[in-house]
Parts: C-alpha cells; structure tokens; sequence
DNA sequence: GATTTTAAGTCAGTCATGTTGACATATTTA
DNA sequence: TAAATATGTCAACATGACTGACTTAAAATC
C-alpha cells in the first residue's frame, strides 16, 4: 500500500480523509470476506456440477418448502429465464420437485427432494461452519453489528420485506 | 416463512436451533446486503457498457498505483486470461496506462488515466455513500463488528495478506 | 555465457449465468 | 366473456469466468 498514505502523515484536521479510509476499508472488507465466505460452497458445488445460481434457488426452496416460483422470482431478483434453467436442472437432477398449488392451480410450488434435502443441507452446514467460526472469534457484539449494517446495506424499498423474510430477529 | 418455527414454538432446550437460525439469518443477510450494496455501482457501469470485472480492476489500480499485473491477480484471483481481456478494454477506453518497471522492465505497471481517476472517483463515491448511511445508521461499535465478522469470513490462509493490504484499522 | 525461471500477453474453445423480446398455455379475476 | 396473472419456452446475445497451449522479453541462476 505504497500509494495510501497513513492517518498521521496527513493534516490533524483530516477527518474526512479518515472517514473516507474507513469507509474504503469497510467496502473492501465486504468483497473478501463475501468472496471466501462463498468458496467452501463453490468447491462443493463444482464437484457437482452446479454452480452458485442452483446453490441460490436450492437454498431459498429448502427453507421455505412449497415456495412459488414468482415469490423464489421476487427474492432472487433476476428472470423468469434465467431461473427457469436453473430449475430446470435441478428437475432433471432430481433435487427438486414441482406440484400446482390448491388454492391457485396457475402455480408450481417447488419443494427439495430427499437428495434435494441432503445436498442442501450438506452446503449449509459448510457455510455455517464458516460463519460460526467468524461469529464466534468476533463475540456476539460483533455479530449484531454485522447483521445491523448488513441491513442498512440493503435496498431501502426491500428492506422491510427482506428482513421479514429473513425473521424476526434482526 | 410458513415453514419457519419460531424459536418459542420448540422445545425450550433447543438452543442448536436458536444458533442455526441466526447463523443462517447471517448468511442470508450477507447475501442480501452485498446484492444491494453493489447495485449502485451496477447501475452506473451498465451506462458504460462496463461491469463488475471492469470495476474491481479500476478499483484496485485506482487505489495503489503502479501496480503490477501479477499484484493485481493475486489480488482478484482471477485468471490472467480474464484479466486480460478486462484490461484490454479499460486500456482501449482509455481509462488506465501501463508502462514497463523500472527494476524490472517485464513488469507492465498499471495506474489509472485521468479519464479513468475520474470514473473511479465516481464509483467509489457512489458506493461510500451507501456503505456510509449504513454505518452511521448503524453506529460505531456495529461498524467494528461488522469488520471483525468479515475479517474472519477471509480465507485463513489469506487474511494476513488481505489484512495488511486494506490497511492497519482492521 | 548459457539455461532456466518469471512476467506478461495471446489464441482458441468452453461454461455458467445473466439479459431482452416474443409468444403460448392454463387459470383466476373482474 | 374478457382481462390479468403464473408459468414456461424459444431464440439470441453479453459478461466473465475457466482450461490449455504457446510466445516474447527480461531477470535470475548455474
């Protein structure tokens, strides 16, 4: 880091430089520790030949069985197109499994098959791993404040929603 | 989420649970929050026909330059393949220079242009307005959680080198 | 000084995952 | 009955990753 120059070499009164540091640090932060928190997965994932867009879709089914495909739509945020691969696959490989809704028969409730279940739980408990072990060593007053700026983080018209979605404990 | 038990609808000693849960709440917070949180910058690139590959090279050169392609790598673990192609358009638009090392003349050194400080500029304030509503909604002690959690999410093996390359305040 | 290693670049092909746009079908709602 | 909705599908394309093979120039080593 030749080029940054250090708090103290600069004039007393920089606070803004300061701020502005931290601020960089903490974006930087976020890549690498979301980059290497995703590597665990991605290793297992490759094995499989499945990639993150399957590990997305098969998390967001598998914690809320009988999940319509607009709502996995609404969370996931990208097409009807691109999702539909994704699901497609996971049919064929038999990890998820479709039927119509009986309230409104338009709808494919999608829910993991037992092989469904195994690998994603196999993933999250690798994930969880991680993440206990960074709870952990950080305490759990560092942990609220991940989850508290993690919050802000996020889109301010989805906020509420996704943190509905997510449970009530943030 | 239907299928979510609260954690008082359980058994009273199933603080497994309880963790689980806030692990996974981690975990989804994460995605979420790094989603939305590169958004801003997505949005502004797409007007450029530029993306995330182009972003996080601009950034990294941005921030220490004269940097060196292997660094630059090492940084990213990316390929050289794919870096090269991303530096290949940043260089045709005329947003960073090389020029050969001084020690060592196979180097090609890279820094931005000012056409490429500009945009980078752009960038960086767009996404620190975002990380700085977070962490002034969120308050100090969340800001020092929120870097130690995500310190810890860095690849063992890595972190020292990460650690020291973001700077001393982590 | 000759050989090996290193830094960088390049060509070619492939894959995963996103996009737009257009359209089809079944079902529900107005 | 007509309109809106949920889903699926075809086609074409962009981005950004990958592997593998090879070249060139310069530095480091024997």
């Amino acid at each position: 880091m030749t080029d940054l120059k250090s708090a103290e070499s600069r004039s007393p009164a920089s606070l803004l430089y300061l701020r502005e540091d931290e601020l960089r640090r903490g974006i930087e932060l976020l890549f690498f520790g979301y980059r290497d928190f995703l590597s665990d997965a991605d290793a297992e994932l490759a094995t499989l030949s499945l990639g993150r867009a399957h590990h997305r879709a098969l998390h967001f089914i598998g914690r809320q069985p009988d999940l319509a495909v607009n709502e996995l739509l609404t969370i996931l945020k990208i097409t009807k197109q691109s999702l539909g691969r994704v699901l497609k696959d996971l049919l064929a490989r038999d990890l998820i499994e479709q039927r119509p809704g009986r309230r409104d028969r338009r709808q494919r409730l999608l829910r993991l098959t037992p092989a469904g279940e195994a690998l994603h739980a196999q993933l999250l408990t690798r994930q969880r791993t991680r993440m206990a072990r960074a709870f952990r060593e950080a305490g759990p007053d560092a942990v609220a404040g991940f989850r508290k700026v993690l919050a802000g983080l996020i889109a301010e018209d989805e906020r509420a929603r996704v943190l509905a979605m997510i449970g009530a404990g943030n």
